[in-house]
DNA sequence: TATGAATGAGATTTCATTCAT
DNA sequence: TATGAATGAAATCTCATTCAT
């Protein structure tokens, strides 16, 4: 029957996931997505309410399992040390099968609700590291510092997904990372030891001591 | 004097500069920067070219000076381990001083031709470590992981100044997470070398230096 | 029916058409074609690609035709001489009834891709007297005096359609033009071949035809 | 002293021309015309009172003499034929040495007031050759009619000057233009003695009895 | 005589959105 | 479900012109 014509939904969805990865959602013209997915904007305006709601509905699942993850991820490596690459790894996975979505998400909302998304997803994992830190005994960690350090994490990941590299490529590379991530991880863990035992009153004598 | 009232084009960048990192390049409209400025649309196209004139203008001495930096910065790595802190120093001094505009450059440019621009600026440090990693005795490295660590350093940069730390607290997050950089660094140069050794037993270099 | 509201298309080419005529392409504002053709411009940039296309619409058609008739007329001339005044009557004639379009293209398209469209249509005209000439015996034509007399008798045609003559009257005029233009001709085929035999004595075609 | 800078007047005349030549009047930008002066738009404002000024100033002083030199060689036409091939040879000569205005003139006005200075011009011409139907005994010519033939002998004129031929070119052509609508015109007014003959009441014994 | 910054209306064009069919 | 014509505000940009210096 329609196997030659998909739903137009699907085809603006897929059309609008197009344009936004280019133009990013203000440069992206209903117009063009429109002509892309050969349909009328009447069609548009039937299956979407606006603009924003295409957005939505390309962004908001991607999102959501993505928070997901991540809070599983994140349990994880607090609870079980052996699982915790397992998460690792899905998470790639996951954004590596959603490169355009992430993409738009980072590039190209600009002036849209979804500026501040990326913020919500950083809370989250910020929080991770925070008991991550409290697990190896820094008990008050700089939310500044464990900000950036996510901030960085996720850097990774997109990173990777913004080339086209193959999955097995992406994962290696991801092993990578996570080697780099957790040998930093314990330099810090260290440093923050010392200049917390530094910050206390004996400090003077505490430097020559070492 | 004329104290109180800024010379056109200033206003203008000043005004630009505001609308185009809270909308973005194509959400910023010339209208609204125009009365932010206090000038007449002919008056911007008297200063201006055009839209994308008064992007070039606010972004184009910032990379340039980013440019200059980041290569100060590779060649001091490279030469005399001591100095490196230094140029990092500066270059964290420096984007701290253009908040905005690195801003702007991140997240605001879509559809413009300053989208690609930070792959240029990738490049350059990609080089840089490259250089580093040869250093270290790694011959060959994967451009991809080289890539992925590039982009988190210039993340950790980005990460700081879109809060609003003071200069000091950005420059202690700058040193710890020159700690955690290099911890990691340290760590993959073991793991490359181990497989280097697994996969190809007898390199020339390893024969020598190992 | 709908015969108090004709398609919006029709309003804007109607509208254009006066526009144009009036204050040249240039001239003519895209605003006061809509307000004069009772639409909003978004309704003409609905049935037009821009301002350009509108004139290319009410041009084009009339200059395919003219063309045609154009050769037509050439070729009968060339052929049987009867029916010459026949075709050279049917031009006038579709001249005449597209008065407005014509003038369009002669005296308001300055600065368009049209305006040199009328060397286009000459030199139709002109290969047209070329066989002219040489069916009465002058091989070599000066091109430059084809030039001329083409012009004049394309000429003569507007000249008659920029007053409100009636198709009578036009056609009348035409018979007069006619008569004028074929005595000149013969003259100056006389003055050639004058002039022919004084410069090259013995030319091929003279030697045999004469 | 100032050989290598022209009065601002006579840059901006120079620019201006080319400028109208190029784009018509309603296409050409002060602007631009000040750039390609070299002057900035107030001296341009200093020197003109506004755009049409300079139109004016490029026209009138061409017109005054075309018609003046119209008035003489209609008036020579009339009285002694011997120098009406000399009246006739001034005029081509000061229309070859204007091009660029007379092209003005016709193609570049829309819209303007000298749109409708041609129409003057003819009605000068016009009257010349009706004098001339006069002296060969064709008492009320057709207006209608002698438009047409003089917009023909401007046409031939115009035609002359919009290719680069040289002066002596461009006369030889004059002169052979000169006996094509001379042969013409002794066609048409014997083609018209017959028509008026014809029309008059005594129709039918007059035809017998010439 | 000029400068050149500024004006502000108006140019063409594009936008997201609506609505009768 | 869809069409596609239409809306009208807003976009970017250009214009001839002015004016303080």
């Amino acid at each position: 029957m329609n196997t030659e014509k998909e739903s137009s939904r699907k085809e603006i969805l897929k059309a609008a996931r197009e344009e936004f990865l280019e133009k990013g959602y203000k440069g992206a013209s209903l117009r063009s997505i429109c002509k892309k997915a050969g349909v009328t904007t009447g069609a548009f305006y039937f299956q979407f309410e606006n603009k924003e709601a295409v957005l939505k509905e390309i962004l908001d699942p991607i999102l959501a399992q993505f928070l997901l993850l991540m809070n599983q991820n994140v349990k994880s490596e607090f609870e079980e040390e052996a699982s915790s690459s397992d998460a690792d790894e899905w998470m790639v996975e996951m954004i590596w099968l959603h490169k355009a979505e992430f993409q738009i998400l980072m590039t190209g909302t600009a002036g849209t609700p979804y500026e501040k998304v990326f913020e919500t997803l950083r809370e989250g994992l910020t929080n991770g590291f925070c008991m991550f830190f409290e697990k190896y005994g820094i008990a008050k960690v700089d939310p500044k510092l464990l900000d950036v350090l996510v901030r960085m994490r996720i850097e990774s990941y997109l990173a990777v997904i913004q080339k086209d590299y193959s999955l097995e490529e992406t994962k290696k590379l991801a092993r990578q990372i996570g080697e780099y991530c957790d040998a930093g991880f314990e330099a810090l863990v260290k440093l923050l030891k010392m200049e917390g035992s530094e910050k206390l009153p004996k400090t003077e004598y505490q430097k020559n001591g070492n």
